[in-house]
DNA sequence: TAAGGTAGACAACATGGTTGTCGAAATAGT
DNA sequence: ACTATTTCGACAACCATGTTGTCTACCTTA
């Protein structure tokens, strides 16, 4: 029998998985036009969507309070990726919108993101990429995508 | 054929197993009498090891700087869990030491991982784990570790 | 009309990482 | 030996990102 590696071995494969390809997006992006889009970016404008949402929803989504949702959408405003529009029904509402810039930067992200997953399908063997994806979906569930990193993981 | 999933699930999953492994991690860390240790703490402690080390080693080892690496120092070493202790043969160096508590922590890490690999293993198959692991093995490489993750993860 | 809840902004605070600077001590070169 | 350079650790200042608390404007409901 061949013996297991250290279990401690596991997340840190997962979380260098993830930044690899994480960082192969950006640099893409960053020759694509979005030099300035960062990680925690991509997941903000992924979560405004192209139907728009507001801070208070923005930040349910992301798992973060409305102060901290506000502070990334003052970020990607002054980036030219957001624009607040005024809710006609709702005074106290401003809509969130993707720009055209910040639309072209989500639909970069997913052919990118299509392209790196082509990659590992032609290391791995599509069969082999298929089982890896179901098997952390089996492990990962519906467990909800959080924004608190720094938080999380640091002291906070 | 079947149809693939989007290319944004996979850094998506991978996060998320991370993520989920870490909290069961520290749920049953906490249970067994380290309440206070943080996901950023296992990593320090890791990185120190039994032999110890210096402030700027340990700085290399996170991929962060020795001031950064000092914060972490001290913040561990308030919770009992690193001692500074002087080099005979370098009046300059301060070697970080674990303590018994720390050392009991990381030991107890290491028990809890192998323990939550088992798990997967339990649910997936021994040889679907050991494939995952192989791949993810492929993909990343020798990518090192980086401590780094505030500032690349956000804007820093 | 009054009461309560919601959206968004502002301020204060804590953490974590960075660069810059400094003194003390080891090491290399003359 | 003496000087010059490098290294270690500490301190301060700064920026980014999260938090809680407070406030005003506005919607909703009794």
């Amino acid at each position: 029998m061949s013996s297991d590696p250290p279990g401690f071995e596991l997340p840190l494969r997962l979380l260098l998985g993830f930044r690899v390809l994480i960082d192969r997006l950006h640099a893409e992006l960053a020759r694509q036009g979005h030099p300035d889009v960062r990680p925690v970016h991509g997941f903000v404008l992924q979560a405004v969507g192209r139907d728009g949402t507001t801070a208070v929803e923005l930040g349910r989504r992301l798992g973060v309070t409305k102060q901290a949702a506000a502070k990334h959408i003052d970020a990607l405003e002054r980036l030219g990726y957001l624009r607040r529009a005024i809710d006609p029904d709702d005074a106290r509402r401003k809509l969130l919108q993707l720009t055209d810039r910040g639309a072209d930067s989500l639909a970069r992200s997913a052919r990118i993101f299509d392209e790196l997953r082509a990659e590992w399908a032609q290391t791995l063997g599509s069969e082999r990429l298929t089982a890896l994806e179901a098997d952390l979906r089996t492990m990962t569930g519906t467990t909800p995508f959080r924004l608190d990193a720094p938080g999380w993981f640091g002291g906070g």
